[in-house]
DNA sequence: CTCTGGCCTTGATCTGGGTCAACTTGGCGG
DNA sequence: CCGCCAAGTTGACCCAGATCAAGGCCAGAG
C-alpha cells in the first residue's frame, strides 16, 4: 500500500498546463519532483492539507470521492498532461490513486502559486485550469443525472478517444470497474452494454482495454 | 419570454464574493447594472458569447444543460450572493433561468476581470470562485451517482439550509420539477421521498415550499 | 362566486439496471 | 508447461425508481 517505488528524482516542466484555447499566454511554471507511482497506489487522501498540485507525465490517476459505507464514485481521470490536486485552500476534497504505473510530477503549492515569477499569469491559468475542470464536471453531472447507460458509455469513449487523441482506438487505462465508478453503473452493465455496442458495428473489442470506434458519427448520434 | 420588466439602473456592489475562508483577501470588485428577471425568465443561454458575469442579489437561478431530445439536468442553482455565468472565456456552457422572481447584477467580464484595480486580486478570487463550484459540482457527482432517491433528497435538502441560512426550516425558492431536475429524478419520487420523510418525522412540510428539518442529525445519517 | 391552469400528491404498473452466481479469459510465477 | 488468481463476460432474477393515470389544492381571471 505504502510508498514502494518512490524514485524521485528533481524534474523541471515549463510546458503550458493552460487550456487548448490559450495562444500561449496564461502558462503555469510547473517545477517540481517526479515520482513513480505503482498501480493502486494512493497519491493523496480526501482531508490530507492539499500542500501539493500534481501533474500526470505517464500513466493516469483517478480523483474520487467515497462514502461511508464503502461506494465509490470517481470524479475524475487524470490523463498526461493533466494537472489534479487544485483546492480551494485547506484540504484536498477527494481522494487520488494511479489507475495503472504513473510518473507524476509534484510540485508545492507555494511554489506553483506564490513564488512565481508572474503571479498575475500563474493566477489567470489556476482560473483556467479550474473552468476547464468545471465544465467537464457539468457535463459529467449532465451524464450522471439524465444519461441511460448506454449513452453513459458512449459518452465516456468519445470523451476519452479525445483526450487522449490516438486515431480512431481508445487504449482504456482503466478497469472496467473505474468505468463502473466513473460512470455510476456497476461492472456487469459497462461489460454488457460494451458487448451490445459492439453487436451493433459501433465499436470493436480489439481486447478489453482497447476499444476501436468503428463508427464515430453512429456513436455521437447515440448521446447528441 | 423577452425582457418584460428589465427596470435597470446602475448599480455599485464591493461586496465580498470570495469564500467563507478568506480573512477579508481576494474580494471580487463586481460592479455592474442591477436587473430585474422574472419567474422563468432566461438570463443567458447556453452557447451564447459569455461578455457578462452575474450576481444575484434577491431570488434563485437555475444553471442547467438540455439533451436534444428535451431532457434537462440543472448543474447548480445560483442563491442570493452567488456568482453565475463565470466562464473559461468563449461561450457560456449552461443556460441559466430566474427560478424565482430575481434581482441580479450584470458586470463585464472585462469590467471585473482586466480594468479591476487589483488583477492579482481578481484573478484569486476568480480562483476561488472557481474551486468552490467545482466542489459543489464533485459533491453533486458523488449523489448523482452513487446515492439513492432518499440520500440526494436528504443531501439537497441539508445542503440548501446549509446555503440559506434560514435556521431550521428550509424555503425553497423551486418547483418540484427543478428540485427532481438537480436531483437526477423525477417530480413524483421527490414528492414521494419528501411525504416519506415527514412520515418518518425527519422534517415537517410547512407547506410545499417550506420545509423544516426537524431532526438534523437524523438526516445526517441518512446520507453521511 | 365559479372556472381555469399550474403545481403537487398519490396509486398502479412497468422496466432499466442492479444483484447474485457461474463461467471464461488472460497474464504471470514457478 | 501448468496452475493460479484477478479481470472480464454472460445469464437469471429482482427491485428502485420511472412511467402512466387520476385527483387535490391553491391563486388569479372573469
Amino acid at each position: 500500500m505504502s510508498a514502494l517505488n518512490s524514485r524521485v528524482s528533481v524534474y523541471q516542466s515549463v510546458d503550458s498546463v493552460a487550456g487548448k484555447a490559450a495562444g500561449g499566454h496564461d502558462t503555469l511554471e510547473f517545477t517540481g519532483i517526479l515520482k513513480t507511482y505503482a498501480r493502486g497506489q494512493e497519491v493523496f487522501g480526501q482531508g490530507e492539507r492539499a500542500d501539493y498540485v500534481y501533474k500526470v507525465v505517464r500513466g493516469a490517476v483517478r480523483c474520487f470521492k467515497t462514502l461511508s459505507d464503502g461506494r465509490r464514485q470517481i470524479c475524475d481521470f487524470a490523463l498526461p498532461g493533466d494537472v489534479f490536486g487544485l483546492e480551494l485552500g485547506g484540504d484536498y476534497g477527494v481522494s487520488a490513486e494511479a489507475v495503472a504505473d504513473c510518473a507524476i510530477v509534484a510540485a508545492r503549492r507555494s511554489t506553483v502559486l506564490e513564488n512565481s515569477a508572474d503571479p498575475v499569469a500563474a493566477a489567470k491559468a489556476m482560473v483556467r485550469l479550474a473552468m476547464t475542470d468545471l465544465e467537464r464536471s457539468r457535463d459529467h453531472i449532465l451524464t450522471l443525472g439524465r444519461r441511460g447507460a448506454a449513452e453513459r458509455v458512449v459518452v465516456f469513449l468519445l470523451e476519452l478517444n479525445d483526450r487522449l487523441d490516438g486515431g480512431d482506438t481508445v487504449e482504456l487505462p482503466m478497469s472496467r470497474q473505474d468505468m463502473a465508478d466513473y460512470l455510476g453503473l456497476t461492472i456487469e452493465t459497462v461489460s454488457r452494454t460494451l458487448t451490445h455496442l459492439e453487436a451493433e458495428g459501433l465499436i470493436a473489442l480489439k481486447c478489453c482495454r482497447s476499444i476501436k470506434l468503428c463508427d464515430p458519427r453512429g456513436l455521437r448520434r447515440h448521446c447528441d
